[in-house]
DNA sequence: CTGTTTTTAATACCTAGTACTAATACGAGC
DNA sequence: GCTCGTATTAGTACTAGGTATTAAAAACAG
């Protein structure tokens, strides 16, 4: 695999790759894997605005404890422009203060989720939408006050699956890109009848 | 509310609970909350074999990230004996090494959970079944080498809905006790195709 | 070859601990 | 009262995984 010595910039892209598919790596294994040295890291993180890695970890569970995680939850993260049911759509996300890591002003990956996932849920024409997803990537970490711009294209439609494709821009530079599959369902009482049984169970 | 000396078993109880509904208390808060001294905190822990804050949220985000939360995708967990379809049921677990915390020997809370929704699961009729829940509560740790005993009681039934009540000893002491509620289902094409197509988009 | 950027090094300090030793307080029995 | 044993608190040395800062060395670009 790739042993030539990356440039700054590489390695910071790399970087962001290693941390968003392991938090879980120290800054010393961070070190080894790239072939450099402690120090480096550490600026590279805080050019990246990368936490350390208690402070990534201490986050991730508190997303999974606070059941913050009920993204699908959300109602529609985003403004909706530019519908096309069932074939393409926009939308438009400024995020606010508390939807970022402690201390700096990155945005939390979950809103940039969110706002995807809403979009692609809303441009189908269906009661109900379920979604599963792939090949979701976060390309460039989003900052407080840039405004967030997804674009969302159906690709294929099947039966009632709709492979939605979405791409996140700030500033016409692309942040985010995800497909998504989209199960549109008429036949949803299931769903319905399992949340009234529980909120019924107080 | 109470404000009264704790006794040291007292104490202990509430350490478990507190930890238990918020893991993100470090030893020092801890001992503001029960007006104690930290080293008193750090005893209790090790008595309690409770880790340090920093590998409790490790854990939790591990759990979490892994998606080992797909519990609901475990087999089952445990050795079904006394089902009686609809009614009860019984089943024993000996956690096995890898189930625990780093280090000390105390059974990780989602193997207990597995096991009691294992059997909630398998005690009812059905070709699928879902399950939500609430009422969960891990009264006592349980320790490598100790024999779990989960029984299972199905409360009410009311169209493909059952309320189960599991309770599981170890010794005939009450480890854990929840509440479960499984939909029981014919109609699973949907939850089949979508599988099905989220692997052929490999 | 000089100037700038990038990388490495070195040092002091921080948090939230472990591991250990030692001193003190508290309650129960006599 | 005093004494024994448990419970609690105190103190010290050490650790991981950092932050923050200053300074030196290396790499590269014109």
């Amino acid at each position: 695999m790739g042993k030539r010595k990356l440039s700054k910039s590489e390695r910071h892209q790399a970087l962001l790759q290693a941390i968003e598919n392991d938090p879980f790596k120290t800054d010393e294994e961070l070190a080894e894997l790239f072939k450099v040295s402690i120090q480096t890291i550490r600026l590279d993180r805080m050019e990246l605005r990368i936490p350390e890695v208690r402070k990534r970890t201490r986050q991730l569970a508190r997303d999974a404890y606070s059941k913050v995680k009920s993204i699908g939850a959300v109602d529609v993260i985003g403004e909706l422009v530019d519908v096309e049911l069932n074939v393409s759509g926009k939308s438009i996300f400024e995020p606010e203060a508390g939807m970022t890591f402690e201390g700096n002003n990155v945005v939390r990956g979950h809103f940039i989720f969110a706002q995807a996932n809403s979009l692609a849920v809303a441009i189908i024409d269906a009661e109900v939408a379920l979604t599963g997803f792939s090949h979701i990537k976060y390309l460039r970490p989003v900052q407080l006050g840039d405004r967030m711009v997804a674009k969302a294209k159906v690709e294929r439609a099947k039966n009632h699956r709709f492979f939605v494709r979405i791409n996140t821009y700030v500033e016409d530079e692309l942040v985010f890109k995800g497909k998504f599959i989209i199960f549109a369902m008429d036949d949803h009482k299931l769903l319905k009848e399992r949340d009234t049984v529980l909120a019924e169970e107080e």
